[in-house]
DNA sequence: TATTTGGTACGAAACAAGTCGTATCATGAA
DNA sequence: TTCATGATACGACTTGTTTCGTACCAAATA
């Protein structure tokens, strides 16, 4: 019984980033950190946070003044939900394709090669 | 010297993606393969496919009464477009995650195994 | 007390995406 | 020639997203 996860905005990914990155923000704190990339005003900032409390995709803290707000979708689940739509459309439904579209246009560390080797490794042996 | 590349809505990739698949089409056999997931009438897909080519994302055969449309972005160049946006705001900025994450998630043959595994070690011989 | 400061609430405008109805045209069949 | 068919063109509506101005409120400060 799954309440159906509604997809994220473009803005809304971009707050969303910054919750999981704090665990919790007020709206300053968020709209701050956007401004280093983008710039909107700060009721803008307040305005779609007020929206994604609405839908229910983050929490407010309202026991002082300046609320605080704390995710409620987690990363790894919006992480899926955008993989899995992204396979769908752009690799024919493929995530082997994206994992070779992926190693091959990233310089990736020594250290990256090999914890992505340990999985590899975990998963041949099942 | 490159032309900024328009990020292409859903619609429009699930078009690119029909186009992808077979070279070209007209707005008939797009909307007919669409029809099969997805309701829409006729003539929402080719004001979607008209659009597209205003915008440049798709080049039109006039020569017949029936156009037909060839793609202009590339597909390989749309997925690396949408893959860096969503290693940016999903993935802390870290492909490796993003491979971590796809491999961990769906069942991959060992056919498919074998394959990132030869990837993987080009990869470390460089 | 009066004012400034920093916060929330909210309506409305601007923009973007998707949808569809209707006009129009060319062509082939009756 | 007339009609039916299947195509394009295009305006307009709807819905969702982003943006911002303005109102309002509480608390700190002059």
């Amino acid at each position: 019984m799954n309440i159906k996860q509604t997809k994220p905005t473009e803005s809304e990914l971009e707050i969303l980033r910054v919750l999981w990155e704090r665990g919790e923000a007020t709206v300053r704190d968020v709209h701050e950190e956007l401004s280093k990339t983008k710039d909107a005003g700060y009721t803008t900032t307040l305005k779609l946070m007020q929206i994604m409390h609405e839908k229910g995709m983050v929490k407010r803290d309202e026991s002082n003044k300046t609320h605080k707000y704390i995710p409620l979708l987690s990363r790894e689940k919006t992480q899926k939900q955008f993989m899995g739509k992204m396979i769908d459309t752009l690799f024919q439904g493929s995530s082997t394709q994206l994992v070779m579209q992926a190693l091959g246009n990233h310089k990736t560390s020594k250290e990256e090669l090999e914890e992505i080797q340990k999985m590899l490794d975990n998963l041949k042996k099942q």
